[in-house]
DNA sequence: TTAATTGCAAACATTTTGCAGGTTC
DNA sequence: GAACCTGCAAAATGTTTGCAATTAA
């Protein structure tokens, strides 16, 4: 298969024919942005390094801080194109817990979060760990796209 | 206890020691924003006239379009104004579903939501029908403010 | 060489804020 | 009359977009 098809083309891998994503090293970021039908720039291959080095959450702006020291600058448009991509190929998810303020997490398998209300960090839950059951009462012509639950926490007292 | 209490004083009753809120007619909405330590302003009113009459779900914006039909105008900044004083209150619940946009929901029992990513609606979930159950290995000090599970729809095929 | 990508700056959408004038008690 | 509230307009925040210059293949 051709390594220079664009995304629009059709030829390029689908998310389910890929084998699921690993915690990467540096190495592996080409292939894997090349299995999805993107260009492996340095900004996109930066990008990557930082987030697939290990599980993490992070707003645009946080990514934005802590790319550009292995010598390639990113620039916000960049990293909001970048992360838009990478959602769309679902390489991270979205987790929308604040007004106002998206949050990226680099761990794309069904899970859940614990949200601190005080310091803004958010935590992993493992679907394993808690169960959501009940009667999903579906409106008709509808299916589950994914169940999401957010704990928020606070401090005793 | 004075009726001219403002919201800073002490004297004014917590939410925890006010009946739970019921579906008002009119009438008593008055009553309710001066249990709560509110002025009942014309511009209140009209806000609680409208979400309080039955159960919903809408964004700042909508409320706009659709309060000022009895006589009293709202300005977009008197309703984020209104609606944070009832978030604060009690009175309304945040709904955040969606980058970008902030859903109120004037039922602030427990329950969870559907929400249809293709329109945008949202519809509770009674908290009797969808059972969260697990062991919350909760960081120490802290506690569960609230769970909140979002279970997103999408059409078939 | 051609198509794709970057990054600046401007545009955008939503929400918050300062403050002058108006309302409530 | 004093405290509170409204609403305009401006500011703040987070995100998207248009486009010229740059990079990848």
């Amino acid at each position: 298969m051709g390594s220079q098809m664009s995304e629009q083309k059709t030829n390029s891998l689908c998310c389910d024919e890929l084998p699921s994503r690993t915690w990467e090293d540096g190495c592996k970021i080409e292939q894997l942005l090349r299995d999805h039908g993107m260009t492996p720039t340095n900004q996109r291959m930066e990008i990557g390094r930082v987030i697939f080095s290990k599980p993490m959450h992070f707003t645009a702006e946080e990514l934005h801080r802590i790319t550009g020291n292995h010598g390639f600058q990113v620039s916000i448009a960049t990293v909001y194109n970048t992360l838009g991509r990478f959602l769309k190929h679902g390489l991270v998810r979205e987790v929308i817990v604040e007004p106002g303020k998206v949050y990226y997490d680099s761990t794309t398998t069904p899970h859940h979060h614990y949200y601190d209300v005080e310091t803004g960090m958010l935590h992993d839950i493992d679907s394993a760990d808690l169960r959501v059951s009940g009667l999903y009462n579906l409106p008709p012509g509808k299916e589950i796209e994914s169940v999401e639950v957010v704990v928020r926490l606070r401090s005793k007292q």
